[in-house]
DNA sequence: TTATCTGCAAAAGGTTTGCAACTGA
DNA sequence: TCAGTTGCAAACCTTTTGCAGATAA
């Protein structure tokens, strides 16, 4: 996982500063190793660190999926945001649990030749439950 | 592409209904061949047909997403549905335009069996700018 | 016939903005 | 030093809900 102080520079590149308040925010974004909603990761972010205002959770996101450190997905009609290195990778992501596992080595063989344009990026999920969820799920 | 009649029974059998004002929202969705904002789609059907309420295009998208003949996309922020017959396939979606091309023959070779939990379904979305887009595009 | 659907108006909820004070580089 | 950031409160929108009347099956 990236250093708070690689994050930092790739901030600074972007003119972006990284204040005390955004690390305790990232901290927390990083560590949850989940996809958590932006009122989620204020919640988060207010028990593990200082008092830090909604707002600047908002501008965080923001910024962070500008410069690809964070992504965000749509499920049931709520946007979450997860923490997100900058290389080419998939996810796979828990219903249950949120919790998001990057995969590595895409083949980039499902970028067919006859798409009917030019593909700048892709981007594939794959959804379900993790081995700790499936313990839990009753079998119904 | 699927017909309304068929379209009618798959909504019957999960005990909903077509009416009129549905009809109208989900012709404008196909025949868009786009995705499309709620507010998109209301003020798109308003145009090509009869008067029809917000709060109606709310219902139907949820009403299709539930049975599978619409899928949401977020992106930059905002949400956007596309009709979406129920099979399995990817999708291209043109960042200009929003138009959506379906991609079928999906090899699920890159649902990995080293993924960590149990996969229910994946998704590849592959994000460009489709040929008439590609032509519109100043080189800058 | 009746469960479902409609549109409106109101409520709710999430996200953004303006601003004065603060702070990282 | 000063451009970028903060948190608050207010503004903004998008989405949802309640309801009485309409309608598909």
């Amino acid at each position: 996982m990236m250093t708070i102080q690689t994050i930092k520079s790739l901030l600074n590149e972007s003119n972006f500063r990284l204040t005390k308040e955004r690390e305790a925010v990232l901290e927390t974004l990083m560590h949850s190793g989940r996809m958590l909603t932006p009122g989620e990761l204020y919640q988060l972010a207010k028990e593990n660190h200082q008092r830090v205002g909604l707002t600047t959770v908002y501008r965080l996101l923001e910024v962070l999926t500008k410069i690809g450190l964070a992504t965000p997905f749509l499920i049931e009609g709520e946007i979450f945001y997860a923490y997100c290195p900058e290389d080419h990778h998939h996810h796979f992501v828990c219903l249950s649990c949120h919790r998001i596992k990057d995969i590595y080595g895409c083949s980039q063989a499902f970028e067919p030749e006859n798409a009917p344009g030019t593909v700048e990026y892709h981007r594939l999920d794959l959804f379900g439950h993790c081995q700790n969820c499936q313990e839990e799920i009753p079998t119904c």
